[in-house]
Order: C-alpha cells, then sequence, then structure tokens
DNA sequence: TCCGTTCTGTTGTAATTGCAACATACTTAT
DNA sequence: ATAAGTATGTTGCAATTACAACAGAACGGA
C-alpha cells in the first residue's frame, strides 16, 4: 500500500487533498487494495457494480463485445488512471464493457455510495472529494461533447474546420497548437489518415490555413 | 414558486427526495427563481459561471458560435430540463455554448458549489441530491461514449450494424423496438436519411435483419 | 555517417455517400 | 371518402472517401 502512495498523491480525484489526509480517507471510503494477474477480468460485462477503480501499477483495459462477438478496445488504461467512474455512479444494472488486467496490475476499488454519503471523521476531505469527482464525469462529459459535435460532420474537410476552429477558439488566437499527430488526429476525428492529410494540404493551397508539423494557423 | 414546485417534483434531479422537504432543500441550496423574457441570454459563452440551471417553464436553448461566427442550436430543452450541470460541475473559465431563453422563460438556478458542501439543516437530503447529480451527469456520460462507439464507423452500414447489436443487446433478445424514426435515426448516426434507408432496404435484401417500422429483428 | 523507423504527403481506384427528386405507403382531419 | 400531410423507400449522379501503395522528410540510435 505505502508504495502506491505516490501515486494515488498525483490522482485527479485526490487533488487538492493533503497526502497526510489521504490514509484515513481511504479507510473512510473502504477502499481495497487487490492485485490481479495478467488477464483476469476485474469486472464482468454483464454484472452489475458500484465500485470504480484506480490504477496503480500494471495496466488495464476496456473491452467490449458486440452483438455477434467481436472484441475491440476501447481504451487502455495506465497508473494513475480511473475506471468504471461513470459505470458506478450511473447505477445501471449491466455493464456494458469488461475490465481486464492487461498486464500483472495492483487497484484500488472504491465503492462510490461511500463518496456520496456524509462521513463522521473526515467530512471536510469527503465534500472536497465529491467535487473532484464530479469534476472528473463533467470534464470528460464535456469532452466528448465536443467530439461529438466534430465527428457529426459529414466530410474531412467539415470536421477538420470545426476541430481546428475550436482550438483556435480555445486559444483565443488564429495560432495554435494541437496535440495530436496526424494519425491521432485522423483517429480522434474518425477519418482515413491519407485523406485527412491530403484535405489539410488542399486547405492549405487554397489559402484557408497555414501548418508546420503541430502548430497551425487559421487565414 | 408554488406553481412550479409540481415540475421539481418530477425531475430526476429531486427524485426520491419527498416533496415536503423541497422547500427547504432549495433554501438550502439557494436556489433562485428567475424569469427570462423572450430572447435574453441566460448564460453568455465566454462567461463563468457555478451554476446550472432547470427549466421550470418556456423554453431554453443552447447555442453554439464557431470560430467563423455560425450559430447552430445544439439543444432545445422544454420544462424539467437541466441545462449547464456538466459546464457547472467542471468548473471550466469560459463557457463553449452560451444558453438562449427562446420563450418567456422560468428558470430555477442552482449554485453546484452549494451540492458538495456539507450543510447542517438537511443533509439527509443533501447526499441523496449528490448521487443524483451524480447519476444524472454519468448517465449521460454513458450515452454520449455509446453514440461514439456508432458515430465513429466508417460506412452507414457499419453504423447500423453498430447500433442495432447494441439495441439488440440492450434488449436480450434479437427482436426490439427502436426510440426512433427513420429521420431520428439518420440524424443520431450522423448520416442521409435516404441512403440509410437504402442500407436498411440491402441489409434486409441480404437476409442480415428483418423489420418493420420501428422494430428489428438480428438473423 | 549510415541505417532503420516513424511521420507525413501523394496518387489512383473502387466503393460509399450526400443530395435531389420522385414514388409509395400510412395517418389524420375534414 | 377525400385530401393533405408525413414517413419511408427508390434511384441516378456528382462528390467524397477509404484503402492501398509508395515517396520523401524527419528522427534517433549505432
Amino acid at each position: 500500500m505505502e508504495k502506491f502512495m505516490e501515486i494515488l498523491e498525483t490522482a485527479d480525484l485526490f487533488s487538492g487533498i493533503d497526502p497526510k489526509d489521504l490514509k484515513p480517507l481511504l479507510s473512510c471510503l473502504s477502499g481495497k487494495f487487490v492485485h490481479y494477474e495478467k488477464g483476469q477480468i476485474i469486472l464482468m460485462s454483464g454484472e452489475t457494480t458500484n465500485s470504480f477503480g484506480i490504477v496503480l501499477s500494471g495496466q488495464v483495459q476496456v473491452i467490449q463485445e458486440d452483438y455477434y462477438g467481436n472484441r475491440s478496445i476501447l481504451a487502455n488504461l495506465d497508473p494513475g488512471n480511473l475506471f468504471g467512474e461513470s459505470l458506478a455512479c450511473a447505477e445501471i444494472k449491466a455493464l456494458p464493457v469488461s475490465i481486464l488486467a492487461s498486464a500483472d496490475s495492483d487497484i484500488l476499488l472504491i465503492d462510490c455510495r461511500r463518496l456520496s454519503s456524509p462521513c463522521a471523521n473526515a467530512c471536510d476531505f469527503h465534500s472536497k472529494l465529491i467535487r473532484n469527482m464530479m469534476n472528473i464525469i463533467a470534464k470528460k462529459n464535456i469532452s466528448l461533447t465536443q467530439k461529438i459535435e466534430f465527428i457529426s460532420k459529414r466530410t474531412t474537410r467539415e470536421k477538420l474546420l470545426a476541430y481546428l476552429s475550436a482550438e483556435a477558439k480555445r486559444a483565443k488566437s488564429s495560432r495554435f497548437y494541437i496535440p495530436f499527430n496526424r494519425q491521432e488526429l485522423a483517429d480522434y476525428l474518425s477519418v482515413d489518415r491519407s485523406a485527412m492529410s491530403a484535405e489539410l494540404c488542399r486547405l492549405r493551397d487554397e489559402g484557408i490555413l497555414k501548418f508546420n508539423k503541430n502548430q497551425f494557423e487559421l487565414l
């Protein structure tokens, strides 16, 4: 447990909480440290759970199986990352995904019902914790909404312009850097990389934008 | 205020809370009833806010302006609906959208910092309220994630099959009803209605599915 | 410097889409 | 029953895309 405190201290869920207060808080939350071997299922699709987890070591995958049994990996989670927080907080009956330890992993499991219940010992941290959790879920919500706005556009050109103009607006400048390389941007926008690359150059040739590596400028 | 209690009692945010307890809870939350004339801005893009709102009467629109100044309506909200809950809970500095009263409207504004703070008088309802709010945001999160999974597919056929197989899985049956008509489904999947209609018939002719109006069956 | 790897841009082609326009049910009000 | 309106299916065509395959640039060790 001691060796994981460092990771917990840097986790968003515990931001703003004094490291000294972390231990009593964890016991108040009934947090459970569990070790999983590579290949073990942490949460099984179809199950009900009230727990979410924090990856402390190793790696964890969010996996989905469709109606025909085709598996796909929705996310790879490294130490410090949360999983299942939306699923636990939404109190859904059957998990739509499975959580798999893709390497030997240590996990901290927390029952999310403990988050909202008032707590005698540590109430000061407790309300901070609730705010942190809401913050995490709400931020994810916003970024998902924005992504849908981009992907919903019909053509690659429109997707690019929607994304780039949002970045320009966020940077409050026509010049800005994006956090993706071309392949990552294509994946994010759900388009073909080479087609997107071609479209970017077409936009450049038409004088609509300039770019150099990750730096873009809208004209 | 009295005339709006009925709507508040049915709002998801207050589900599980005794109507009698609603009034003290609202004063504990410092909820403010505000009337807006048609055309007034409730929250302005670029502002900072810690408040979210509940529509009590009239209609409210979530509006976005892109870098070039093009306006688009992201949502129409009727009485009982929440707005800005993710934005307030995420504590973001500048709102990416504006909230407009598209008709004369009554709104209940609540400061979301009041949600997480412990409260002397009504703590029992308070923790229920927190769970409700987390529930709402987390559920939205899940449905957004799922929508992205569908939209991310490259072809209309793949989008349809992803969506329909998710519905079949949810219904635990190869026969199920969908909550959309064709136009709504096309909008949801971000594709052209007529092209989608054609693709559905192609899938039918290939023996992959059957459908009749809103009832579908995967084979 | 050389080599291998990764990233980005380019091109041709087959496949898919969006769009417009129209046809055919199915509904609903009169 | 008729008419008007709505939902759905059908078709042709131009525009766009995905995909594959390749070329050059940039990068990082050895």
